[in-house]
DNA sequence: CTTGACCCTCCCCTTGGAGGAGTCTGTACA
DNA sequence: TGTACAGACTCCTCCAAGGGGAGGGTCAAG
């Protein structure tokens, strides 16, 4: 029912973690309702990398069961968090490979990183690198910096901003958002583009029929792409009386 | 740099998985860019629980990386899918916990389980239950199936499926999309409602500014109530023409 | 009465490292 | 210049969480 083996119920058996709530005449093991209870819990901890011996521990001392659950549930989302950033780690790992680019050793062990120890690390090790390999990392990772140019900075902070949002339940026409965008258009509209609500709406609309845009939204945050256009054609209606 | 530990680069030195680019006289091992970048991938590679024979295979065979990468995204997002679906579990274990029902065990490992088995073990195995424990499973979930009045139900029903279909990419405008909303229309009108394709829209765009609709539709789904009203939209403007 | 699908116990194997013992290196400070 | 201290080296054992397989029992169906 579970999809656990056999071989796991032996060996939680064994270990005392889960045992049969009783025994045939033949020997086999026979579970009930609570068992199945338990199990769900064991899982639960399971999927969050727990050992065994600290479950136990947690399930012999069952303080309110509630509060088990809740803190599983913050485990959990920590962990959706930390996925979600290797996903966007290797979404831009793939970007940069496609523009010929070598992506900057900094970005590269993003979401794996324990992020002081690099910044102490680049520097230390920065010199050894060079004298050794000839290559130098921060050399590389300023030009890279400034490779990517102003314009994607933004539109990288912008998306951040509107996933942010979205993920916080505002609503897509709260001023909030339509000050965003606001923003977003302004500073566009500085930099060589000529972008009005109207044309944001008809680009934001595009992109749910993009593949390309499409995933790279998605990929970034489940129904972002569909918020933004809401939100963008919520501005481009408010702009428009 | 990476966080790996020492121990662990003797380990994948000692298996062929990633060796030093040169040794030094005194026997240290000494990386190069190349050997991080190595690192990166079989980072990427172990987070998705690779075994470690298993990413020197996939590393030494190189195809186009473009492909490896498209292909780990591939198995993040699924992971991503999977540990949402266990923390919704979770959640409506806290639920139904809270209101002091015992939750069905059909749904209580759904996100660890291996779908079809269930559906071919559940009945098998209910009989024996009952008898072994005085509960029947089917039973309780068909009082719950009478309790939720078909109509409700239908509704649930289809709003999981516009879920799922946020869930795994599938545009708005696709026509499985479009299959879903007219069965759920034609489901409606026969039921005592008249909901025309624009009504639904309407409907739908409604939610979006309503705090109640939006809090259920965004609860069970980021992003939900965006690419419903989006999908009515289309579907409205497809019957339209 | 057999067959197939399970289950049992017992024992060894595997993965991905961690820990420790004993030794050597490399740098920093006095 | 010596000395301390961190950190690397090799070699070895240990660990968790089961998996595999031998050798054999059980149970419902045909």
């Amino acid at each position: 029912m579970s999809g656990v083996t056999v071989k796991t119920l032996h060996h939680y058996h064994k270990i005392g973690l889960l045992l049969p709530c009783a025994v045939s005449e033949a020997g086999y093991r026979l579970y009930g309702m609570k068992e199945l209870e338990r199990l769900q819990h064991i899982l639960f901890y399971r999927e969050l990398d727990f050992p065994l011996k600290e479950i136990a521990r947690l399930l012999e001392e069952e303080p309110e069961r509630h509060s088990i659950l809740a803190q599983q549930e913050e485990l959990l989302l920590v962990r959706k968090q930390r996925l979600e950033t290797i996903i966007q780690t290797l979404q831009q790992s793939m970007a940069s490979m496609e523009k010929g680019e070598i992506m900057n050793s900094k970005d590269m062990f993003k979401g794996f990183e324990n992020a002081q120890e690099w910044e102490k690390a680049l520097e230390e090790q920065n010199r050894h690198l060079k004298d050794a390999y000839g290559y130098d990392m921060l050399d590389s990772a300023e030009i890279d910096a400034q490779n990517m140019n102003e314009q994607a900075q933004e539109a990288a902070a912008f998306m951040n901003h509107i996933a942010e949002a979205l993920r916080t339940g505002i609503k897509h026409s709260d001023a909030e958002i339509q000050r965003l965008i606001q923003e977003h258009l302004d500073f566009m509209n500085k930099h060589g583009h000529t972008v009005t609500a109207t044309d944001f709406a008809a680009q934001a609309r595009f992109f749910l029929g993009d593949d390309f845009h499409l995933r790279m939204l998605e990929g970034q945050q489940t129904g972002l792409a569909y918020y933004l256009s809401a939100a963008a054609e919520s501005y481009a209606a408010a702009e428009q009386q």
